[in-house]
DNA sequence: ATCACAATTGCAACCGGTTGCAAAAATGAC
DNA sequence: GTCATTTTTGCAACCGGTTGCAATTGTGAT
């Protein structure tokens, strides 16, 4: 078995609190005390039991990290910096896969017995239930790539969706589209209700403009290349806001089974900017979602909620940018106007 | 704070040790004493706390889920299969992410902490010493998509790599190619010197045809592109093995940019048969990895391991098969010969 | 060397559970 | 109803640590 305290203890001839100490810094002992128990510790291999110690200082740096994204490459960029981020603080990923769940109690009560210090719930799809149930069950959440609100009761770290709905109306308008559509993501989730809500607003403005909308099933190719297939049957627009990269990767596709060019004949806006999206076979124009602040300030957030639990809830907003490719027509030349 | 042991004894007027084994099934309970205590715990939204129970059992029912591979969405993949598989098995998967690392020392140690019961390696890139380094420090291993050898030192499941070279190798001959390229992944890897040595041992059998070899410096998009764009400059061959789908995208895309069609001029097979390789615009021939049976199994030999740790490391081998799309030339009919 | 005070150490109780063992209760045979 | 046997329950020690408190040791000033 592996050495426990006792057994270094009883090596460096000490009490077992003096061992404890020494591995607990700015704990009261002195420094040949702490030598005299690492040489010890060392020659047997020693490493505490975080386990053993979350039971009196009752924090295991576990950190539970909640998705129902397996499906949608984008979210290995996601977990790839989380686990990065979480690891650099000193904390563990707990991986929980919410993939065809829909009641939260179980994920709640599995979380609690491994009493993790935290809930990472990263996800644009789930239900806002999900994050509300991990705080009511006393954990600190934070929900990345969730609804922003003026009044959030859970933190919230993302991008203003109705905003980048707004952002990718004013990019079709800038470059003189006049019948343009929505091709949402998965009708029901807030999200997708969000970026529609900020393209329609911006639209609204410009009513001479036709709009149409449509949505696809889920985040993925099929979703997408179907969706689209079915719009290129009736009057297609001139071009296309999809709700993500996948998704207008899809649309790609089935407008070039179609014979039709891109932007030629249609134009295509995604919204993430997967590395694939910048593949030069697909070189998509899309709305940038800046991935690594949103991690990284989840999980700065998460630190400082361990250190003040009670902090009332926050929304951190991160601006969307605009990533130029070649799958819209270019802006009209200044001098034309 | 959450309920304990405790709380529930002295509501249900009982002994601590009676709420204890009324939570452990196959414990000596009367079954009124177990209704009693799960109505007190009920009330109390009380729900045992593992790790404490794991200082005595010994168990965590944690597993270390460890790899390197976060830039690949095939990952994605191996990440959802792992993490659905393990909670059905009632396991938790603490996920360490192992880029930039090549000390396995640190991850060993991590996981000493956590006293995870075992741990799960899930690469093809990382040298055998990190799975070694695992079972060095006690802990259960399966490396899942390690290298197969006939006295395996750790568990290991995955496809025969040098069985996938010979295959892609085989395809290409009975296509009737005469000049064929191996295009690996990083050549250190041993999942790429195992596919090469297959690939060549083949083709030693038909020396009038000519093979030549080269590698990309990591799976990805960019990597595939800019080898082939290498190769192009000079005497590329008529077709090319890539390592891996992401690979063999790239390469894809650096020979459409120089105008040459696929698989007119130049045919591709690349390796995994990742969801994107079924995309209708991309539609490659690949030599699929079956990941799903490669996990189960995986996860099937941690659970036999944790009830026999002594048990002799095993290799568990899959079959690959081709996967038969339009990135290779059709196979000459029978009639012709 | 003496003393006040600070720094260090060990004792023992505790965190939230589990489990061997003995006592208590239930069961069944007569 | 009695007694031997089995089942159920509680006691208390333990898992691997932490921590308040008191005892011990060390420090510096005089």
């Amino acid at each position: 078995m592996a050495p426990t305290l006792k057994d270094v203890a009883k090596r460096a001839g000490v009490s077992r609190s003096a061992v404890s100490r020494a591995f607990t810094d700015g704990a009261s002992v002195s420094a040949k005390m702490r030598k005299l128990v690492e040489k010890a510790a060392a020659d047997l291999g020693y490493s505490p039991n975080v386990l053993a110690s979350s039971l009196t200082t009752g924090r295991t740096k576990l950190i539970g990290l909640v998705s129902n994204n397996f499906h949608n490459p984008i979210f290995l960029e996601v977990f790839d910096q989380f686990t990065r981020a979480l690891q650099d603080n000193g904390l563990r990923p707990l991986l929980v896969n919410l993939t065809d769940e829909t009641d939260p109690a179980n994920s709640v009560r599995m979380l609690r017995q491994y009493s993790v210090d935290g809930v990472v719930v990263a996800s644009s799809t789930l239900p806002p239930g999900f994050a509300l149930a991990f705080r009511d069950a006393g954990l600190p959440v934070v929900h990345a790539f969730g609804r922003m609100t003026s009044a959030p009761q859970v933190h919230v770290v993302g991008i203003d969706n109705i905003e980048a709905g707004r952002l990718a109306a004013r990019s079709l308008l800038a470059r003189g589209y006049q019948r343009v559509g929505f091709m949402g993501g998965p009708e029901a989730a807030s999200s997708t209700q969000d970026r529609l809500q900020g393209f329609v607003q911006e639209f609204a403005l410009h009513p001479q403009i036709r709009v149409s909308l449509s949505f696809a099933t889920a985040y993925s190719f099929e979703a997408g290349r179907r969706e689209m297939q079915v719009l290129l049957e009736g009057a297609p627009a001139e071009a296309y806001f999809c709700g993500d990269d996948v998704l207008s990767i899809g649309a790609l596709s089935a407008i070039g089974d179609r014979g039709l060019s891109v932007p030629g004949d249609i134009g295509i806006i995604g919204l993430n900017d997967m590395a694939m999206a910048g593949w030069n076979n697909i070189n998509l124009t899309t709305i940038c979602q800046p991935i690594r602040e949103i991690v990284n300030s989840s999980v700065e957030l998460m630190t400082t909620m361990l250190r003040d639990p009670g902090r009332v809830p926050e929304a951190r907003i991160f601006a969307c940018e605009i990533i130029e490719r070649g799958t819209l027509r270019p802006l009209p030349s200044r001098g034309a106007v």
